[in-house]
DNA sequence: TCTGGTTTGTGATAACTCTCACAAGCGCAT
DNA sequence: ATGCGCTTGTGAGAGTTATCACAAACCAGA
């Protein structure tokens, strides 16, 4: 099992584990965990936690559980949450500078160094302490900060652009809030975080059971006429 | 082909080529579409395109491809977006703001028509228009202006406590931004957006990558020693 | 009407993911 | 030492998703 490549859906679902065990080792005085109550705090099944952890190497022990502590060093380690990835946000609108004071990214070891937009209103401004640099400035504070990441939340039609240009500047990790398909060269990295879509989705299920609970009640109608 | 329930994987693409059939009803004049060319624009492949939408029915024509204006009305209906949904925001905070203001939910039918938080000296401020108040009134203003939709903006240790709370008020569909897992009855459609998880997952990748070329290049050194 | 070029719709198959169920292994009590 | 209860690790099978490849269908032009 070991040394084989971890599956996508296991890799997504690794820094759930990772919060439910930091979670953990906050909380109470226990030491270690079973796949069972891990699955629970995961909010998926516990064959599941059993399998995408075994992808990781035989870290539990039968009869006892996994070691809280042991487990959340193999996984932070797994992840490439031991160094530090220096990140950029581009595009520095509401969703940026939400983005940029986001707690939830440093607590994880991210740390946004460099803020850039090309409004030039605002360029020089401040936002949680860092400067907004102008998208000009991109090539040079890249390479000097030694960032890995871009975060784009800029309006979808400068989404591709900005992407190159964070491409051109070296990065090879994006991760994408503008509303729009990206394409980049294939040993870039894009993930993207479409707002709308999750709530099209939404859309989709919750008119689909609507829809059921309208036709029952018309079935009820009709029979009891 | 049809009546078949639509698979998963194929609702969470249908907004990806509602919003490039968008895109391209706007552009030039073309009235007609291919598979391929809305395969690029959504970043998938040709076939996918084609199955996704034979899941819809058979709105394509043999040797000419799909009529834009007919296809868009066909995803959107699909996708429940001839109505509208209203929304509500709990939690205003930064992202809670940013979501509030967000142009991509109006813009897809989603209207956003009341904010909740807990925090009296915030409770009574407008944002973006709209009067935040206070999360104990949360039910009755869901009645009165049939929200039904839950957008949870909040700490990650109120998120379970406010998924409650709008389960109770009667929303059935809720999309959650907290980093935490919320458990619902079944009946209930959570979809979790996480921002940290998405950065979490781009580090293991670049890890990967990273520890590859490092790799390339000290096999480089000692085969040129 | 027929022919050639084009594009859809979809069976078939491959790849991936989830779930089940149980043997293997561990710790504790006796 | 031995046995019992518990929990892991994983093969096997089911289910879902992606991809291939091609027949069917359409349009335009002769």
């Amino acid at each position: 099992m070991r040394n084989r490549p971890i599956p996508e859906a296991t890799v997504a679902r690794l820094p759930i584990y990772l919060r439910a065990l930091l979670d953990l080792a906050e909380g109470r005085g226990e030491t270690n965990v079973s796949s069972e109550e891990l699955a629970s705090l995961a909010g998926v099944n516990a064959a599941k936690v059993r399998k995408d952890l075994s992808y990781l190497g035989s870290y539990g022990t039968r009869g006892v559980g996994y070691d809280i502590e042991y487990l959340l060093y193999q996984i932070t380690r797994e992840l490439g949450l031991t160094q530090d990835w220096p990140a950029a946000i581009v595009g520095v609108g509401n969703l940026g500078r939400a983005l940029a004071s986001y707690k939830g990214f440093s607590e994880r070891g991210f740390r946004i160094t460099a803020l850039f937009d090309v409004d030039d209103s605002i360029v020089g401004q401040e936002v949680g302490g860092l400067p907004i640099r102008h998208l000009d400035d991109l090539k040079d504070i890249v390479a000097d900060e030694g960032i890995s990441i871009g975060i784009i939340a800029t309006p979808p039609a400068s989404a591709q652009e900005v992407a190159e240009k964070l491409v051109d500047a070296g990065v090879k990790s994006i991760l994408n809030f503008a509303p729009a398909v990206v394409n980049v060269a294939p040993d870039v990295n894009v993930r993207k975080v479409d707002l709308s879509i999750e709530l099209q989705i939404l859309s989709f299920y919750q008119q689909r059971t609507q829809a059921i609970q309208t036709a029952r009640e018309a079935n009820r109608r009709l029979s009891q006429a």
